[in-house]
DNA sequence: GTGAAAGCGCTAACAC
DNA sequence: GTGTTAGCGCTTTCAC
């Protein structure tokens, strides 16, 4: 089912057919009829990776996920909402949380498919090559390897970790305990920054026994959040930098007989709204996920049709939610 | 940087460094060394899309959803498990919910697309137009639009309904109320089947003032709970269709006052894991969504490969998990 | 108003 | 072993 099938079948040559499809001046209205009626009687659509070729501009955007976890998710139903009604489509490719040569897939993914398939891309993969491919409009979201001189959009890490260290302040707590994220990602950092910060304006020496790392994986953060828990003098409320090391504090809390709020405070991090549901429900700090993944689109958009960019560097602000799980000492 | 830009920096034709690219024999060491350091030196890499073009096995599965919501992100988890190791790429395509042209969107889709960027396709677009594109192998999940000749995953929504309801018989109850899905849908429908099939087993004439539809809307369902739960003679306890309404009902219950489960059971369907999170945690169906991802991409894959394939049609097992949303009748 | 032809980047016959 | 060439499906000059 090709171009050649339907001007065969409609009595001309490819050349009009094309001109039908892209709209162009020159087609008599008797002949563009009938094209259009072989068109919807075929059931023909034009290929995307032959007008891909020719053609270099394809409307189509890419999304690069190193893996489809709750945040990337999150962020791809932002995206899809931006990309509604732009013209351009969306495709999303993932790693698949591969191991194998995590450095240059992106980059590798990148320059199969720019200039031909897409049109430029959203990177969402934690590790960013600073050389991307010369030529096509890319955006990172969190690159959490330091600052690049990519197109950023990122969220105030920093400030959304002093914000939940200062609502444990403000509600009384003195040892509130920090469970990390990964070392490696920059944004983990931030947020281990803040809390020292925050912990620091307010005259208290931070307790390294009181940092664990929780790496963002449910096991290793149930296994800090008990030792935690367990320990001389425990804390009386918990960071954690993230949602899910968060619910595991809580888990490891609820296993030793500990209730939250009443005997523990625990606030998390990186909230997909999914964490609300918990059990009590979680104090987060909330990341404007979707909102991220929207203005990554239009600012891509933006970049691609060579509109002015006001800022390349975007950071979306932070909010911390009360809910149930933090509650003010005796 | 195309594929000639090597081969002019490397003193050799195209079809060279075609062949090394592809590992084709008829390279002397020499050259393939040198070719080889070329698109090292240069980070080529060859268009997707003109391969694509030319070859007509692109070793690319696309999937399909209608919207990036819970169900559809969790089967992508599975999917994108499944394609790892398999030799595959997965790229997804979201309608991102769109309105027009709900029926043609992925027939649409799919004649841009096969033949050329991928060899095969699972589609989990509710309405699955029957005759999809010929000559591209495609799976689909869930198909709501009843029963298809296409292959096909879902899951056994039927039986788990009866469990759903039987548990609840089983605790006691007797004014069960249904909270229903959205009828347009063939899996919801075999859900309210089950459960009617169940109260009829257990000699109870079902009554039509408990069946409310929840549309799997959490406003509809919030609204249609509310009425079950303020009704003469109400229910103590509600099935609800998914764990959206499910959630939805456990809200209007505390709302009006009533605890769960101390004043009614709620179970729920469609559970993505977080579900597990709600307060109290939620005795739900629990469908193989991951699993239901897994199976059509390996199906898929067989179907490309031409491979023998048992069954193409497989209805997965659900299961009841019961948690605290649900308790005896004194 | 319409069609022939070149060429997008690549691969596979087939010469040399 | 290596290069020449045709052509995948499409768009776009440029003749007619």
């Amino acid at each position: 089912m090709t171009i050649r099938d339907v001007a065969a079948r409609a009595g001309v040559s490819v050349a009009t057919v094309s001109k039908v499809i892209n709209e162009r001046y020159g087609v008599s209205a008797a002949t563009l009829a009938r094209v259009r009626a072989v068109i919807e009687e075929l059931g023909y659509e034009a290929s995307l990776v032959a007008q891909s070729l020719r053609n270099h501009r394809t409307n189509v955007i890419g999304i690069l996920v190193a893996d489809l976890e709750p945040f990337s998710t999150e962020l791809l139903k932002g995206a899809a909402d931006a990309i509604r009604g732009s013209g351009f489509e969306l495709v999303v490719y993932s790693a698949g949380g591969r191991t194998g040569d995590p450095l240059g897939w992106e980059k590798r993914y990148l320059s199969r498919l720019s200039g031909t398939l897409v049109d430029g891309a959203v990177l969402v993969t934690p590790t960013v090559s600073l050389d991307v491919v010369p030529g096509t409009p890319v955006v990172a979201v969190d690159p959490h390897t330091g600052p690049s001189h990519l197109p950023t959009i990122d969220s105030d890490n920093l400030r959304g970790a002093q914000l939940a260290t200062e609502h444990l302040l403000d509600l009384g707590h003195r040892r509130i305990a920090f469970l990390a994220g990964r070392p490696d990602l920059q944004s983990a950092e931030l947020r281990k920054t803040g809390y020292l910060r925050a912990l620091t304006a307010a005259g208290i020496t931070p307790d390294e026994d009181l940092i664990r790392i929780g790496a963002y994986d449910p096991e290793v953060s149930a296994a800090s959040a008990h030792a935690l828990l367990t320990g001389p003098d425990r804390p009386t409320a918990v960071f954690a930098a993230n949602d899910i090391s968060a619910i595991a504090t809580v888990d490891a809390a609820r296993e030793l007989g500990l209730a939250v709020p009443d005997d523990l405070s625990v606030v998390g991090f990186d909230n997909v709204p999914e964490s609300a549901l918990c059990s009590p429900p979680l104090t987060t700090v909330d990341q404007p996920i979707r909102e991220m993944g929207h203005r990554a689109i239009r600012m891509l958009i933006a970049l691609i049709n060579g509109d002015e960019v006001e800022r390349t560097h975007v950071t979306l602000d932070t909010g911390l939610v009360v809910r149930h799980s933090t509650r003010a000492l005796p």
